[in-house]
DNA sequence: ATGTAC
């Protein structure tokens, strides 16, 4: 049998790509990570497997704690993990669901090829920079007041639909429709609100983007087709979260948890898992905030894919319906969610907890939407600026060995210090445009550095491990075009 | 990720 040691833990390899660490004392459940050598060689140089092992102490917690192939360290609980804990006797964590709730990815697809940019592409980028805020701080599409606010928050994508930011089909091709119906927002602080009331409609900063990309390989011609997606296409990828409002909410749980459940916190191993037990006042009030904190995040993505098709009309001389700008699928990377799971023969009602993950469902799953339910749900992952991202479709085998999860980016190598260190922005983007023919347009270049292609794990490696376990099957493969960010 | 700090 095939083992591997990082410091004081043990990892038996089940299969190819699937490792355990056994369940011994006090954890719950064993934990697993999903792949290759390569990848495991790199999750085991920082914290990650130890938060992996302490997420099994958390009450509730079903068949094992997961660990994907991009996972890294993170608040308490890894980035790139999935944690189920039951709704009747186990929990719910913040530090499990991330400070960026609701943190995902949406692309847009267009009829354009990369021709047609040809010569574009700095006219472009320009065009979206100007048009699209980012950056820390405020300043987004809408001026909210407490109104708007509270409308965003109840009723997510709804509300964008009702305001004319959005059309029927963009809801329908959203997770969950782009609206949470367990939404309290009398459960999200004022502070909340108003950090967020000035970032409707921003990019924000970090690992923030939004990127014209070409299409540049298929990998399944059936279900590429029914995506909508061929070779040498435009699409456009948009990746930010719930901003000011989704950290607030997150700052204020944790400390609820840490006053009002100490006697849990206390038999955890790490205080920042901290969880509401299922089932108390503060767990359904971390719920109901944050399912509004998610409605905020889409609402977020969809103002900026309103403005962005508005630069393309500038730029293009075209109606967006001509270029048939459709989104293709929004994908949440940090949540939480209701979900029932088949756990040793039994359907339970689970928090499924995807931190850094995707949900990756297959065809016949009953959420998915009519135009996905007999191929499989689309999963977006994003790689690095300098990489390119692939477009997956929600495996077979996910809802047997992740609760239907599966990667969501590259996933990071160093820490965003070391990056500073290592790179230099202005000179990354150079580099890119020369070399590659990337355009790369930032507020800050210190976050050019923080964000440069070689601080990130192999996007190819970790596709093919998802693939290879049948968790996230591969359809295509994109290349950057423009790259704007904070 | 984040008005990068209780």
């Amino acid at each position: 049998m095939t083992t591997r040691e990082f410091g004081d833990i043990e990892l038996r390899q089940v299969r190819e790509n699937v490792w355990e660490i056994p369940e011994s004392d006090e954890m719950r459940a064993p934990a697993r990570v999903l792949a290759s050598e390569a990848l495991l060689e790199q999750i085991g140089q920082d914290k990650t497997l130890e938060q992996l092992q302490n997420a099994t102490h958390l009450p509730g917690i079903s068949k094992y704690a997961i660990c994907m192939p991009d996972g890294h360290q993170g608040y308490g609980f890894p980035v790139g993990g999935v944690g189920a804990t039951d709704c009747e006797d186990g929990c719910i964590s913040p530090g499990a669901v991330g400070y960026d709730i609701n943190c995902g990815v949406r692309m847009m697809k267009t009829n354009l090829t990369y021709e047609d940019l040809q010569g574009k592409e700095e006219e472009l980028v320009d065009a979206l920079f100007r048009a699209i805020p980012s950056g820390l701080g405020g300043g987004g599409v809408v001026k909210g007041d407490m109104d708007t606010i509270e409308g965003i928050l109840e009723r997510g994508m709804q509300w964008a639909l009702d305001e004319g930011w959005a059309t029927e089909d963009d809801l329908a091709h959203c997770e969950d429709e782009g609206f949470r119906d367990d939404a309290k927002p009398e459960y999200v602080s004022k502070k909340a609100k108003d950090r967020g009331r000035n970032q409707i409609g921003s990019l924000g900063s970090g690992n923030h983007f939004l990127e014209v990309q070409r299409v540049t390989d298929i990998y399944r011609d059936d279900v590429a087709e029914k995506f909508g997606l061929e070779e040498d296409q435009i699409v456009v990828l948009i990746h930010c979260g719930s901003r000011g409002l989704g950290h607030q909410t997150c700052t204020d749980y944790l400390r609820r948890i840490e006053k009002e459940h100490q006697d849990l916190l206390e038999s955890l191993p790490d205080r920042e898992l901290a969880a509401a037990p299922a089932g108390s006042k503060l767990a359904e009030e971390y719920y109901g905030a944050m399912c509004a904190a998610i409605n905020f995040a889409w609402v977020n993505r969809q103002l900026i894919m309103y403005r962005t098709r508005q630069v393309f009309e500038n730029v293009f001389e075209r109606d967006w319906e001509d270029m048939e700008m459709d989104l293709l699928y929004d994908v949440a990377h940090n949540i939480a969610k209701k979900e029932v799971h088949d756990v040793d023969g039994e359907e339970r009602e689970l928090y499924v907890h995807r931190k850094g993950a995707t949900r990756a469902f297959p065809a016949g799953r009953p959420e998915l939407p009519p135009a996905y339910a007999d191929v499989g749900q689309p999963v977006i992952i994003p790689g690095s600026m300098g990489a390119g991202s692939y477009v997956l479709r929600g495996g077979e085998n996910s809802l047997d060995l992740t609760f239907g999860s599966t990667a969501h980016g590259a996933g990071r190598l160093m820490s965003r210090t070391k990056a500073k260190q290592e790179y230099w922005g202005e000179t990354v983007q150079e580099e890119l445009r020369e070399q590659e023919k990337i355009y790369v347009k930032a507020q800050s270049g210190a976050t050019v550095a923080e964000e440069a292609p070689g601080v990130y794990k192999d996007v190819d490696e970790v596709v093919r491990v998802s693939d290879e376990l049948g968790i996230g099957d591969k359809v295509a493969r994109t290349f950057p075009v423009c790259n704007i960010k904070g």
